[in-house]
DNA sequence: AAGTGTGAAAAGTTTCACAGCG
DNA sequence: CGCTGTGAAACTTTTCACACTT
């Protein structure tokens, strides 16, 4: 696979292009020059049109590039065609808001689950989506095929969820504990630690 | 200032090193080897190294590193010595949850207040953080000498409110809305884009 | 004329490997 | 002997500049 010698920071910046391309199509454009969706990106031009070149030619010299078509080849890409299954393990705080959040729908993934210790506490505060008990993880996970995994559970449990959802079949954990999971290679955690964006602010913050 | 040759992604480290140090703390470890914080903070030894190395040499050769120290060194090198005022604005689903979350008092920074269109609604909400309109944001910021942001708004209105932020003095964001804000090159600003970390994971697996 | 595609140079980052200290 | 500190090598990513297409 010739994935290899993609930047993995390309991959990131092609989910930006896509948020950028979508406005444009519901603005009804056609096509878009790099340096204006590189400014949209917060990227420069060059860059831009060397992460789209990864993938194949798309642009048409003179005139830019195709708005649809760009945004269909990068859903392809980033493996987005469909909608894309999620469950959600630890509903406190920040897991029922990001229960709530409308943000994970509008791009394609549907959380179909969530677990917690006290599923009937969870249910009382308005959440849409099913919540189970910590329990069923293994055999609901199995059943609808699930590989995407946002993990809010306290920093001391959360290595021994990790260990339960790899072992349920799930490939790809949105870790939002401040720690570093130790997962099998196939399995990729992203880390997203929010107090930790917060202190490497304050370096640059005089 | 030699800040300059340091890589960013090292500033990034050395926050998840304090964290992997205050556990040690905690555990009352009085020195650890480049090995085995480098395994906690899922880094390798030679790179933790080289990241304490740009600060000064804190190690002894032989033993390891003392924990307190190089703690204290972090702190002191990321501006973080004292209890950091932080505004939050936007206090809709996410917004409130951050509010709740505890993870950043944890860190150090104290959110001071609060602002939303409504505050009355999210006062009502059991939020112990005050909550003012938005109309107060520029005086209040002012008075209090914030210099950092938390940013929850819908993205049609996230640009504007920045630009108020800047105005008012904030020099770091740290924005959730799924937009590149456009601000003056003293400000810096962190995205932090849920959705797009779930994307990013799709292309990994499979 | 406008704007893509791309090799080659530059910049940035990580890893290695080992000298040197306690 | 164990473990740090570090120069040099290897690798990754970004930027440049321009040939080339419409």
């Amino acid at each position: 696979m010739d994935r290899i010698d993609i930047p993995k920071k390309a991959i990131y910046r092609l989910s930006i292009y896509h948020r950028c391309l979508q406005r444009l199509v519901e603005n009804e454009q056609q096509t878009v020059s790099s340096t204006a969706l590189a400014k949209a990106a917060g990227v420069k031009p060059a860059q831009l049109r060397k992460d789209l070149a990864y993938f194949g030619q798309f642009g048409t010299r003179g005139l830019g590039y195709p708005v649809e078509t760009l945004a269909t080849m990068i859903r392809d890409v980033l493996g987005r065609e469909k909608l894309q299954p999620v469950v959600l393990i630890g509903a406190g705080n920040l897991g029922s808001a990001l229960l709530r959040y409308q943000g994970f729908q509008k791009e394609g993934f549907e959380v179909v689950a969530a677990f917690d210790v006290d599923p009937e506490g969870v249910r009382a505060r308005g959440i849409n989506v099913p919540v189970f008990s910590e329990k069923e993880l293994e055999t609901r996970i199995a059943q609808e095929q699930v590989r995407l995994a946002i993990l809010c559970v306290p920093v001391n449990i959360a290595q021994s969820l990790a260990n339960r959802l790899v072992g349920a079949g799930v490939q790809g954990i949105l870790n939002f504990s401040p720690v570093m999971l130790d997962v099998p290679a196939e399995v990729v955690v992203n880390n997203v630690d929010l107090a930790l964006e917060l202190e490497h602010l304050s370096f640059f913050v005089r």
